[in-house]
DNA sequence: TGATGTATGTTGTAATTACAACATTTGATG
DNA sequence: CATCAAATGTTGTAATTACAACATACATCA
């Protein structure tokens, strides 16, 4: 009774699959473009920087999620063993670059699904309820990806370092070396971790180094 | 065409209701027994420590987040505005206690909805599908309230305290004063954002001063 | 049991930060 | 424009930390 080569018995143990039907489980790994890939050790499953519409299963071995900051320092985030699920905030978002890459940690079997077939389908009896479930899921993914981001933002151990990570994130994300940022400076002390007087001082030392231009809540990187 | 005295075309353009069709929109209120209240500034909306099965979506007005340290330092975390939902990894959980409390940052109206008629419903159709899209709601749910407990845990500004909180929230975890932590000295330094040997030197000074004991990955607290 | 590599603990020092106290700037309001 | 409150910047100091270098404990395996 395998699938693709995947035993429900296996699969239907798993947190993704909790409580699916076995009538209903070949049907389901088709539609999602179900495949089972092999790793070796170290080898990238998912990239920091691209974009997916895949997650992951672990079926054999373990994956861990490295992190690496401006200075390429890499620090191991966390860790997936058999059974377990990794990417789904970014598959739900789909257009959203990876803060972190996915590694397997030994010789490793995943089953990779795609999440574009969950939000394109419509069943007539209940569409409101499926819509807002995934417009929930989609909203829960987003701050998911925003709470890893502040984990990084506040990762390097000097002021300096946190606050140009969460400069260049912004940079970044406003696709301009010039912008606005949404905190006051307490606000972004306490985004950051850090005493404000200490965080202003900072501020002023970059500013002073021609590093970056700053008037109150408008940034520009040089 | 107000029902719940809830105007239809304001809630559609929320990301909740987004794609939520008019004609299903009634029966969805009533389905997820959506109620509006009111409250004041400074109103506690949701309430660190207990749980809900409910979320919120801003109305009128706005509200923040707000966290708590073990001294009692309140600091915020996070604001909603109009249109902008706000509790909706703990109302999927359902059973874990809120890490923060939500509440009025001036006098706001909101609208609540009960999650827990999202999981029961089953469509013969796409049960699978369904089946899945809530399983992955809850698992990105499950590793958002881990990220925030994260954050929250690295918030003090010493590594005493840090170490202290999450050292706390392990027992609370494992509801014994007595566990082992599922980190060695390196991991537990990157998760709380510190140097490895630095934090060695506090868990000493900690036990020295009997406040902890420790053997390896062990710890009990005093 | 001994050898070896890894994890953990210790210590000293330079650097950074928290903290408090105060100065300055800004924005709002009468 | 004067006044006021809040936000931001500055500075000095004590405390904490990062960092490097080394010592010790522990586990694995020959």
């Amino acid at each position: 009774m395998a699938s693709f080569g995947i035993d429900y018995n296996l699969l239907s143990k798993t947190k993704a699959f909790a409580g699916v039907g076995k009538n209903d489980f070949e049907a389901l790994l088709a539609h999602l473009k179900a495949k089972v890939r092999s790793y070796q050790r170290e080898e990238t499953i998912f990239c920091a920087g691209q974009k997916s519409h895949q997650f992951g299963i672990v079926l054999q071995g373990s994956v861990h999620v490295e992190g690496s900051d401006a200075q390429g320092n890499i620090s191991v985030m966390g860790a997936f063993h058999a059974g377990e699920m990794f990417g789904e905030a970014y598959a739900v978002l789909g257009n959203v670059p990876l803060l972190t890459s996915v590694v397997a940690s030994e010789t490793s079997e995943v089953l990779l699904l795609d999440v574009r077939q969950l939000t394109t389908h419509v069943c007539a009896v209940c569409a409101g309820l499926d819509r807002l479930t995934t417009n929930l899921l989609q909203s829960v993914a987003e701050k998911n990806v925003m709470l890893s981001r502040r984990i990084q933002d506040a990762a390097p151990k000097s002021i300096r370092g946190k606050l140009l990570a969460y400069l260049n994130t912004r940079a970044q994300m406003e696709r301009s070396r010039e912008f606005d940022i949404p905190f006051n400076r307490q606000q972004l002390a306490d985004y950051l971790g850090v005493d404000r007087s200490a965080l202003s001082a900072v501020i002023s030392s970059l500013a002073r180094q021609g590093i970056i231009k700053v008037h109150r809540s408008h940034f520009e990187m040089l």
